[in-house]
DNA sequence: CGACCGATTGATTCATGTCAACAGCAGTGG
DNA sequence: CCACTGCTGTTGACATGAATCAATCGGTCG
């Protein structure tokens, strides 16, 4: 594997699981760090194997025995609820774990949307690893819950109703994933495709592609090409997220 | 309350843990099982103290330092999304574990919808047992697991567009979850109010109410009142679960 | 250069949100 | 024990906004 061209703080040899410790506060809150220690790394490598995918491989596809589990080290991945491709439960990005949530069985799909490069770590090997190191237990603990938090704002996501606030708020949560991994062009990479984005945030296509115009019309927005935008007026782009709800921010301490 | 009213299963001395195994199934696919076993809820128990709620109350709120986890024994929770009762993201039931999604403070607001009795598990003593029993790590693990898929189901209700779908969804997985907790009363009870339903599954309180009403003029569902309702129709129940979708159901194994 | 797939845009329909009035139950106080 | 009052839930009329259908555009790959 090439070392240079990606991410370096998933890269220094082995897998790297990206996450808050759901106890302690971090060095920098609200920012996921490396969970893992170096020597813990080191130690998953030696059970692991690197694994590449193309653009819109399939990784696996759900009701297929859970052989091994993955850990991005670059590149995007969605992860589909069921065998068929019904819907998008969730994004994967560099330092997430990708198989878990299974029962000797996958329960979802996940499959490449961009080039994807992965470490494979069989279920067997690892399970009796994580017997014996309550340490890398707990870190699996931690990646579980960032993991269930990030599903609950997707849920959260759904629930609304206007079109803005949905498209709105995925592009924040794109955004926030992007100032986690230090990767702040100014603008906002998007992996996905349209009808990828419909699919997640709960729209038909065509939605999509007229609230991205709309929101670049009034100016909130400029959209470079269809992979890459960016916020032009900050202050509107929050006030859509907020969507509605009036701004419940840093101005409430001890009210209520 | 009464002891002897409360799940058998949940009780016999000290916290139960209600779950699938990721990995290796069970001797009932598809059916959550204790998993702790008998010592280990006894060695819980000596750390726990059991606490009760009353209807209404709220038993912690989002942002407040995480002192403690739950293990509901009796009774509903609702959870809700930030500080405020922004969104409804989980129901709980006993058996489940409540307040660990967090990162210092407790990101979610919780509170009970029918008179709850739970295990309150201090966290700093429990993260001191869980760095020393893997085993127990393993069950957590095992239980954000099922959580997770939980949550993700939730996102698909969301994600639908009409609303016959999404009640009927919703009632689908009370019932699957009272059959999972051996409670099959032949009629599908409902501990929470309409406007929880409403705002848990994404939709205006007089929505939900019309598509009760819709489903019982079908014949679908019986209404015996606001909390217990009624299957009478079930292959039109299931049609409306599918939603449009074509049963892709056991048609369909080596094909694609 | 041509064809195909993803994306955009437009016209139309209809489901659901919203607002508002009412009904039924519950808890309260006489 | 009964009446009162307040809240939760029901029902109706109306408007809005997103889904749907369908045509076109643009880029990409052969």
């Amino acid at each position: 594997m090439p070392a240079g061209s990606e991410n370096p703080r998933s890269n220094g040899g082995g897998p790297a699981v990206l996450a808050l410790d759901p106890w302690t506060a971090g060095p920098a809150p609200g920012k996921p760090h490396q969970l893992l220690t170096e020597e813990e790394r080191a130690r998953l490598a030696t059970i692991a194997s690197v694994v590449r995918f193309k653009k819109g491989a399939e990784i696996y596809r759900g009701g297929d025995p859970t052989n091994a589990i993955f850990n991005i080290v670059s590149g995007v991945v969605k992860s589909c609820s069921g065998t068929d491709g019904d819907h998008i439960v969730a994004f994967l990005f560099p330092g997430d774990l990708l198989g878990l949530s299974a029962e000797g069985a996958y329960v979802n799909s996940a499959r490449a949307i961009t080039p994807v490069t992965a470490y494979r770590l069989p279920t067997a090997v690892l399970q009796r690893r994580l017997s014996k190191d309550a340490l890398l237990e707990y870190h699996v603990i931690c990646k579980l819950c960032q993991e269930l938090r990030q599903t609950q704002r997707h849920a959260l996501l759904l629930a609304h109703r206007r079109a803005e606030v949905k498209v709105a708020t995925f592009l924040q949560l794109l955004e926030q994933l992007q100032l986690a991994r230090d990767e702040p062009d100014g603008e906002i990479y998007i992996p996905m495709d349209r009808s990828d984005i419909a699919d997640y945030i709960g729209m038909s296509l065509p939605a999509v592609s007229r609230t991205f115009r709309k929101m670049a019309e009034r100016g909130v927005i400029a959209n470079r090409n269809r992979h890459h935008t960016k916020v032009l007026d900050r202050a509107a782009f929050e006030r859509i997220v907020m969507g509605g709800r009036e701004a419940r921010g840093v101005t409430k301490s001890a009210a209520e």
